[in-house]
DNA sequence: GCCCCTCTTTGGACCGGTCCAACGATTTCC
DNA sequence: GGAAATCGTTGGACCGGTCCAAAGAGGGGC
């Protein structure tokens, strides 16, 4: 289908279709002067809230606004303040419902500072990020959070020269000036591990993800097991993100000659693809298989899944990533910082005592 | 934890910290002109590209753009333009996979046309919406989608009427000048039904919805289930959108005397509740209770989940929304119009035929 | 050589706000 | 009573673009 571009559209508003709908036009901080008898600066005073305004002039401005349903021209603000009052979000994954429950940290806080979230998703538009950044950079946004690993890091790393920027849920890519914040890889790693290690479990094997955050929990994995003299019953099945992902390495992991009792899967969702394979394979979960899976999303808290997870605390990492942002915007030079958000263990349905 | 205004803060890359990084303001056109050694109007013609510019003095342009690292400053040309090239989206909730899916279409289409999205979170934000219709409104954006039912009707109805407006995938709030777009619900509960007893049920239930959504499916239901002369058989059972009010509906309906043999659950969500509650009551699905979900969502196509579902195409009713947002912003003049997608029946392995 | 026409280019008004220097009217102080 | 300080208000420059009327530059026809 060919797609009509937007400039050959008609304007917004300009409803022209005969002399009924006439083109009304929104007032403006001049008509709301003249209704209310003052001049335009008075009327920028009572609506920014200024002490210096006679009582008697602020009723009358106030009468007038609401008079006329006045509302200031966020456009024309900005390009005056040189500020927006809005920060880029670059969502790596929407369907990723840990990311989700970041924004909303990251949305309470900065609502509280009176700053607006423009979402865009790297993952629908193709672009891979490249021309979100650019957009972003253009709407001139006070600030700019790129949610989860993004593809153009490159991208990423330019607009972070001119725009205040933070990475949070992920920790890569480390740029100068930028903060990092994300929840503690290695120690969430470590708590699954120790769990699964303190039921007695000893031939225990990790489903591992891709990037940094795969790599820190896989060492962090291994590093246990090898604290507690398990180095050889350690295995290591490469998955990624997806169901799909933990389903098959789990299929590969059961077919092997020795068969772990336990699994620790990179994320619930890899979890759940562990799940479904124990399950086709006849196993019982947890009797014959305990899974423990990260981020503790409520795929998690599903009663039928049930998962023992790590709770990665995504609202707190979205709150304190909106706070390093607030912090870095009223200080660009400061250097940057990287924030790990302790995580907990939330013990479910789906581990339970190694047999034997 | 009190919270610092934004007003306080400093202005964003006004990086002051000591002579080293300096205060530089990001190029506008008049430095491009002035580089280029033409006038700024020359420079705004060439970036809208118009073809009535001189060759040699396009590229005097472009090589000054390109050394400036030149980017327009959109509030600007919003401001200057009147447009924005912005469409906000009201979402209902973030959580649920299905509007993110709907999401996911709805960019495509906008993004084809030039236009942006800003969305913004309803259930997030506490203002239920009210608050952020106004945002919008100051925003000046070039339209407006509510995506899914909101609270606040009252505010969007004020909104719509200066804004083109589109509510997608909901059947409420109707109003003048607003479509809505949506799957055909009444199908889709009859796809569910007619599958149900087409496999040999008779004694069906139905979780119920609320709204005008949660009305239409279930009238649709029991008028399916009375075209079959099963009127006696059919229950109806109020849950909401929750795993929670779906196992708690189903174990409503299974202490019951007689017990129904299927059950059509108003969503997917819902419908895991339901997979819960008789899993946890000893029946086994689908051997012993039938079960059909509604969006077929990502849930329903977990591997140990796998829903019998309704297909209710999120992406199609994003784009079409999307198309219908398009055109009514070229005249917005256009009556509402109702416009609703064909559901699909997606069969997995949550029904079978009823037993005896 | 002059006039008209087409093709490019330009100055400046405008979009709707913010912000600052300056101003008139009081009040305060000596 | 006059100078200084305070308070409340205002005009106008400015933010960085778009857009339009009009100016300039050539070219062709008579």
């Amino acid at each position: 289908m060919r797609v009509k571009p937007f400039d050959k559209l008609a304007r917004p508003m300009e409803r022209s279709r005969n002399g009924a709908t006439q083109t009304m036009r929104a007032p403006t901080i001049r008509d709301v002067a003249e209704r209310a008898g003052v001049s335009k600066s008075l009327v920028s005073l009572v609506l920014r809230g200024s002490d210096q305004v006679r009582d008697e002039k602020r009723q009358a401005v106030l009468a007038a606004v609401e008079e006329l349903g006045y509302r200031p021209n966020a456009a024309a603000r900005s390009l005056s303040e040189r500020r927006t009052r809005t920060v880029g979000v670059l969502l790596n994954d929407m369907r990723n419902p840990w990311f989700v429950e970041l924004l909303d940290g990251l949305n309470s806080r900065l609502h509280d500072s009176g700053l607006h979230m423009l979402l865009a998703d790297g993952h629908l538009n193709r672009r891979l990020g490249e021309d979100l950044t650019r957009t972003f950079v253009d709407l001139r946004v006070d600030g700019l959070i790129a949610v989860g690993t993004l593809p153009a890091a490159e991208a990423l790393r330019t607009a972070a020269g001119q725009i205040p920027t933070v990475v949070a849920g992920a920790r890569e890519p480390e740029l100068p000036g930028v903060d990092v914040v994300a929840n503690d890889d290695e120690r969430g790693a470590r708590l699954a591990t120790e769990h699964l290690i303190g039921l007695g479990h000893r031939r225990i094997a990790h489903i591992a993800g891709r990037g940094v955050v795969g790599e820190l929990r896989r060492r962090s994995f291994e590093a246990v097991m090898r604290e507690h003299g398990l180095a050889a019953e350690a295995v290591v099945e490469q998955g990624d993100l997806t169901e799909e992902g933990g389903y098959r390495a789990t299929v590969r992991l059961l077919s092997a000659r020795e068969r772990p009792t336990a699994v620790f899967a990179f994320n619930d969702i890899a979890c759940v693809g562990a799940l479904s394979a124990a399950e086709e394979l006849g196993l019982q979960v947890p009797r014959d298989l305990s899974l423990v899976g990260y981020d503790n999303t409520y795929l998690a808290r599903l009663r039928h899944l049930w998962l023992t997870t790590v709770d990665s605390a995504g609202h707190d990492v979205g709150r304190r990533a909106a706070q390093c942002l607030l912090d870095r915007i009223a200080d660009p030079a400061r250097p940057g910082e990287v924030v790990l958000t302790a995580p907990t263990l939330e013990v479910r349905g789906t581990t339970a005592p190694a047999r034997g």
